[in-house]
DNA sequence: AGCACGCCGACT
DNA sequence: GTCGGCGTGCTC
């Protein structure tokens, strides 16, 4: 019987998009299984691919044969597998781009790059008779305490000793697999007392376990949701089952891995983006190889080739971190809640502030609600204050509030510490002349550069296109600049003027861009190197400083004037945790919030830490407005470099939507994206709402491939918008 | 995506 | 007459 394999070429094009059927060799019979990777003719060249399934059906084609394996082991498992089918209806994305991101660079077909295995040499012993000299016996003598050595210890003592057992048959040399990426070891830590409201909580998430429940577990900042994580990990890894826990990027400190490792010793895998190809190659062997039985991750590691998953957690799972920005455009979220459908497992959905959609589905009883509303150590959430800056400006109080400087200059007497928001980089956005009005914008997109005072640069924030600031304007080449727009650089600077005996640290995107930066600051700070911690929203992801009593945000109001339908949710989540940073252990905790807008009905919810307030506001608005939870969004972006050729494109790709969806879908747009041109290229922006559209995946199907044969043009769908 | 095939312009 | 431009179409 002839068996046929159906092998995803690795070509990243949508024309070969699909399943081509070869013929297996009956030498390779016993290798070749689903998932393997193997290497095909395809047309005049070889090419590599994956095997999704194997079958004895005779092909209407005249198939090829495989040319070899490539990999013994399978990189993908069935339910991978079917996970990238999932992604590919989710995304419209390519399958084989699909696939290979659920994939670490070593096991991705092609890509050119061998990452190989590590190994360690050990020596054991086969024959101790012999004659010896002194440093041959003092080898021989090491395997009286242990059946293997290190080669290197024997090198220690002697190499030329050690290659002359080795030749005369007396000690052998075993290689063995080895894991690059290493946990620091340190001291066991044993659970937490745990509080009521978190031992309620525990036991009514294990009362799902072995169904594919959804929980939402909504518990305000210091409500000691990892206690809780850990609790429920330790039973699933007691019924021999495994455990998936993601969190945010910039949450997935040292600590944080240490904290799990202390509990959880040699049983954790981290995936994160910084770990190097050969690091996260040998991550993902662990967890293949049943070495480690929870997946400690960000984002992608939602693909871990976990087996008997028992327990999925997605910790500050509103965190905008969950969605890839380039394609395939996936939630984790989503592929969390299908891989526990295949598992048969819950998905914990931990945050202080739920999303919206998740929030509105908890109330709908399509996900479990537990709610967790005090404070683990017992201590009360910090009090809130508004200020209004239009009346301190009046004042020529344009960066602190007279009463946020007063309380800066008492805790830095108790020498308590102060974290600063400003959600903003660089040192001033608007470089203007008083003398012509000539303003700095960048040549490639359609925004305003901004200053990096630290070394004197013009910068782009969208296309990263820098230069060199000219004291002069380059204009009328007067002496006349003014500086417009406060950013992180100017509030430190402004700080060390007013401050000049506090030590002050920043920490946004540009001062942490050398390797464990981030972590030093953090670091530093907590150990009190330092008394005022400024940064952008960094500053409020999930840090525990204890000493913290002061939290101050210096411009609330430049998240919530974004125009995008999500801006009051991401006001009220990055306000209520950066919050949160202030009075964690026994310092009482206390917030000044500096808005022109103090009227703003999401600033008056969060001094009240008023999240129910907030959401049954919001979800008004999104009701009246049709935007999620009561319609979905799609979200199309058409782009190209020939302004003319996109605005008739958009204008037609509007109708031609209008045309072909159901009369309830709503098409809002074509618009100018915001920004309109970056990097030198127009993007229009068109927005669908809708509900149940049947005809809605065959019309971007059909617009995609209208598009990727267009040359100069591209079309960007985005379903998780 | 690549690569071959194919059908028209300017060159040793 | 040949070299080569890149439009079209196929890859088990």
């Amino acid at each position: 019987m002839n068996m046929y394999a159906d092998v995803l070429v690795e070509i990243k094009a949508k024309q070969v998009d699909k399943t081509f059927t070869y013929k297996i060799p009956t030498s390779m019979q016993t290798k070749i299984q689903v998932g393997v990777l193997v290497v095909v003719p395809f047309a005049t060249r070889k090419v590599e691919g994956y095997v999704l399934k194997i079958h004895e059906e005779t092909p209407e084609f005249e198939a090829k044969e495989i040319i070899s394996v490539k990999n013994d082991e399978p990189v993908l498992t069935e339910e991978l597998i079917n996970l990238g089918y999932f992604l590919k209806s989710e995304t419209l994305c390519s399958l084989s781009s699909c696939i290979s991101t659920m994939l670490p660079k070593a096991l991705k077909a092609k890509e050119g790059v061998t990452i190989n295995k590590k190994y360690i040499s050990y020596l054991t012993l086969v024959n101790s008779n012999g004659n010896f000299n002194s440093k041959q016996q003092l080898i021989i003598d090491l395997f009286k305490k242990q059946q293997e050595i290190l080669k290197k210890d024997a090198y220690l003592i002697s190499e030329s000793s050690t290659k002359t057992l080795i030749k005369n048959g007396n000690i052998k040399e075993i290689k063995k697999e080895a894991y690059r990426y290493q946990l620091q070891t340190s001291k066991l830590d044993s659970p937490k007392n745990l509080n009521p409201t978190q031992k309620q909580a525990i036991k009514k998430i294990s009362s799902y376990f072995n169904t594919s429940k959804t929980i939402l577990l909504h518990g305000i900042t210091g409500s000691g949701k990892t206690e809780v994580y850990m609790n429920l990990i330790s039973q699933v890894i007691a019924q021999n089952k495994t455990a998936l826990v993601l969190v945010p990027e910039i949450s997935l400190t040292p600590q944080l891995i240490a904290r799990f490792n202390q509990r959880f010793k040699n049983q954790i895998a981290v995936l994160h983006s910084h770990l190097s190809d050969g690091e996260r190659f040998d991550e993902w062997r662990k967890i293949t190889n049943g070495l480690c039985k929870i997946v400690i991750g960000a984002r992608s590691a939602v693909f871990a080739p976990l087996n008997n998953i028992g327990i999925i957690i997605l910790d500050e799972e509103h965190s905008d971190s969950y969605k890839q920005e380039n394609k395939p455009k996936y939630h984790a979220r989503k592929i969390a809640i299908k891989r526990s459908e295949y598992h048969q497992c819950p998905v914990i959905l931990g945050s202080a502030t739920p999303c919206l959609d998740s929030m509105a589905r908890a109330l709908k009883k399509r996900y479990e609600y537990v709610l967790m509303d005090k404070r683990a150590s017992g201590g009360t959430l910090p009090l809130i204050t508004l200020v209004d800056m239009s009346e301190e400006a009046k004042n020529k109080h344009f960066i602190l509030s007279r009463e946020l400087e007063y309380k800066i200059i008492e805790r830095l007497n108790n020498q308590e510490q102060i974290v600063l928001l400003l959600n903003r980089r660089g040192h001033s956005t608007i470089i203007t002349c008083a003398n012509c009005g000539f303003t700095y914008r960048c040549p490639f997109c359609d925004i305003t550069l901004t200053y990096h005072k630290t070394n004197k640069h013009l910068r782009c924030h969208y296309c990263g296109y820098t230069k060199y600031l000219d004291d002069n304007c380059p204009n009328c080449h007067e002496k006349s600049l003014n500086y417009y727009g406060l950013g992180t650089e100017k509030l430190e600077e402004y700080l060390n003027e007013v401050f000049p005996t506090a030590k002050i640290i920043r920490m946004d995107k540009d001062s942490t861009n050398n390797k464990g930066e981030y972590e030093r600051i953090i670091n530093e700070f907590h150990e009190g190197k330092y008394d005022i911690l400024l940064g952008t929203q960094m500053v409020s992801k999930g840090l525990d400083f204890p000493k913290v009593s002061l939290v101050g945000i210096i411009n609330a109001d430049n998240s919530l004037n974004i125009p995008e339908y999500k801006s009051n949710e991401r006001s009220f989540a990055l306000l209520t945790q950066a919050s949160g940073r202030a009075g964690r252990a026994n310092i009482k905790g206390e917030v000044i919030i500096q808005s022109f807008n103090i009227m703003h009905p999401i600033l008056k919810c969060v001094v009240n830490h008023n999240y129910r307030a907030y959401f049954n506001y919001e979800m008004k608005i999104r009701k009246t407005l049709k935007y999620p939870p009561f319609y979905y969004l799609a979200q199309l972006k058409l782009k190209s470099q020939d302004i003319n050729l996109v605005t008739k494109e958009a204008g037609k790709m509007k109708s031609y939507l209008e045309k072909n969806l159901s009369k309830e879908s709503i098409v809002l747009g074509p618009s100018y994206a915001n920004p309109f041109l970056v990097n030198k290229t127009y993007c229009y922006e068109i927005l669908i709402k809708y509900r149940l559209d049947n005809q809605l995946i065959p019309t971007l199907t059909e617009l995609d491939n209208i598009y990727t044969i267009m040359p100069k043009i591209e079309l960007d769908i985005d379903l998780s918008y």
